[in-house]
DNA sequence: CCAGACGTTGTT
DNA sequence: GTCTGG
DNA sequence: CCAGACGTTGTT
DNA sequence: GTCTGG
């Protein structure tokens, strides 16, 4: 699962190490606390271009499908199962042909024993920020003028997958991660990706994810970077807990 | 056919 | 306890 | 994901 | 828009 995750790049690092030809406007600055419908940058080539144009934008954290009447849905959306995306109404055509990338330095992680819910820090053993697999939509808000730059709105979505090795053990659902050579291939809009695509995609991201390393934060409270601060008694361990 | 939903996580 | 907002 | 709210009547 | 349930 992802439901909680953090930035420390600016945009113009991101916009060089995903090698984008264009930046968008009013995106996000660095957060180690970004929530659900907050905006994000994400990775993305739109087919209207020939050839297709990769771009750094500012997008929702959760997915408005084109064809919802108002922006807040009564189902959650900031993540979407690698399982079944392809098949659900709310996915179908951003799996076929609106695929992103979304950048993050590390996510949090709760495990969970009864009542008690405990953070964890997620992060990559080199230090290079991961690549969510993700899907966009663009959505028409019915209830603003033609004119109105607002009148189309960017949201994103972060696939999840089962937890397997080292992670599992804090947790059964962890975001899919995609390893470098894949992000030309699952960004490409002339490619319709289908649930044999996205599959392959999950496979592709096993062997990172039994690279990543985590370690125990304190309570996710305000935003900065004593939040991924390890507590005390916990140093920086990946293999255990 | 039309009406209504369209989803995830976690917990039991 | 459950829903909403961020 | 967590944190915080959780409501009505009447009036504009 | 498209799928599901009745």
């Amino acid at each position: 699962m992802c439901g909680r995750y953090i930035i420390t790049d600016t945009a113009s690092d991101l916009a060089a190490m995903f090698e984008v030809e264009h930046e968008g406007s009013n995106l996000p600055e660095p957060s180690w606390n970004i929530k659900p419908t907050e905006q994000i940058p994400i990775v993305l080539e739109s087919a209207k271009q020939e050839p297709a144009v990769r771009r750094l934008e500012s997008a929702r954290w959760s997915l408005i499908p084109s064809f919802a009447t108002e922006m807040a849905s009564s189902f959650p959306t900031f993540n979407a199962r690698s399982e079944s995306a392809a098949e659900k109404p709310t996915f179908k055509k951003s799996v076929a042909s609106r695929r992103a990338l979304v950048p993050a330095t590390g996510y949090y992680e709760w495990h969970t024993v009864g009542a008690k819910k405990t953070p964890y820090f997620v992060h990559s053993d080199d230090g290079m920020p991961l690549a969510f697999a993700g899907l966009y939509s663009w959505w028409r808000n019915p209830a603003l003028a033609e004119d109105d730059p607002a009148r189309w709105v960017l949201s994103a979505t972060i696939l999840t997958a089962d937890a397997q090795g080292p992670l599992a053990a804090i947790h059964d659902r962890i975001p899919v991660a995609l390893p470098e050579e894949t992000w030309d291939q699952w960004l490409d809009p002339h490619t319709v990706g289908d649930q044999a695509f996205v599959d392959a995609a999950v496979a592709a991201s096993r062997s990172q994810a039994e690279t990543l390393r985590f370690y125990e934060v304190a309570p996710i409270v305000g935003n900065g970077p004593e939040l991924i601060e390890p507590v005390a008694g916990d140093s920086a361990r990946s293999d255990t807990m």
